[in-house]
DNA sequence: TCCATATTTCAAGTATTGTAGAAATAAGCG
DNA sequence: CGCTTATTTCTACAATACTTGAAATATGGA
């Protein structure tokens, strides 16, 4: 992952409202959530939900299918898992940073280790 | 970790120049890199250093310590795995999100865990 | 004390982003 | 076809954030 891509995806989590629409969707699971219920649930106008959706979507955070009149977004998780990745990306240089633990944050899976 | 707390943080690293910074000291390790260092390393303006070192400093992912006429800047390790969990927490509700993997994104430690 | 160096604060201009009403599009149903 | 519902696009205003020159602060050394 690049530099600008994953300072897109941080930013785009970095609000509020797109912070608890994507924690919505990680923890709603695969299936995803329509439009309509997101905007119940987290008590949004509805143009405000959708520039957040597209803002998310445009990041590649989520992704949207159609069912009917319903539109489905759910979770990218691949794109969260590679941005993990890349914030915990060589970490410390194997010196131990948390005191609590007895390792260093674990290097998660990247393009070059899968 | 709340939610306002978690998208400053997410939106303090979202921004190319302030995720370069956090990225550097991450990988710097626990001991830091002195300002100085980092406007060289990433050619900044120390004004806009300073103003970027004091964002992520507000937020609490990194910390400055003084030592003579240096400020050494380190990433604050605990802070980082924090946030980490709170995005991966209670992840896709045990069904399995990435095609690719065995079993769901493993949820980190958390307060309630440790 | 005076100077050089390290870093921050101030100030001002520019640019970007968030919000929500109104209107538009799209899909299914009678 | 016309109606209802779901969602998006358009528009315009308000608010916030980024950058950098100039000035200020602080520390150590001559």
């Amino acid at each position: 992952m690049e530099m600008k891509s994953a300072s897109d995806s941080l930013a785009a989590l970095g609000h509020t409202t797109r912070l608890a629409i994507f924690r919505l969707l990680v923890q709603a699971g695969p299936d995803g959530v329509n439009a309509g219920l997101i905007c119940d649930k987290l008590e949004l106008a509805p143009p405000t939900l959708s520039f957040h959706l597209a803002h998310l979507s445009r990041v590649g955070l989520i992704r949207g299918r159609q069912e009917g009149r319903f539109i489905f977004y759910a979770a990218d998780y691949a794109a969260m898992d590679a941005l993990l990745a890349f914030l915990t990306d060589n970490c410390c240089q194997g010196a131990q940073c948390l005191p609590t633990a007895a390792a260093p944050l674990k290097r998660r899976r990247t393009a070059a280790t899968r």
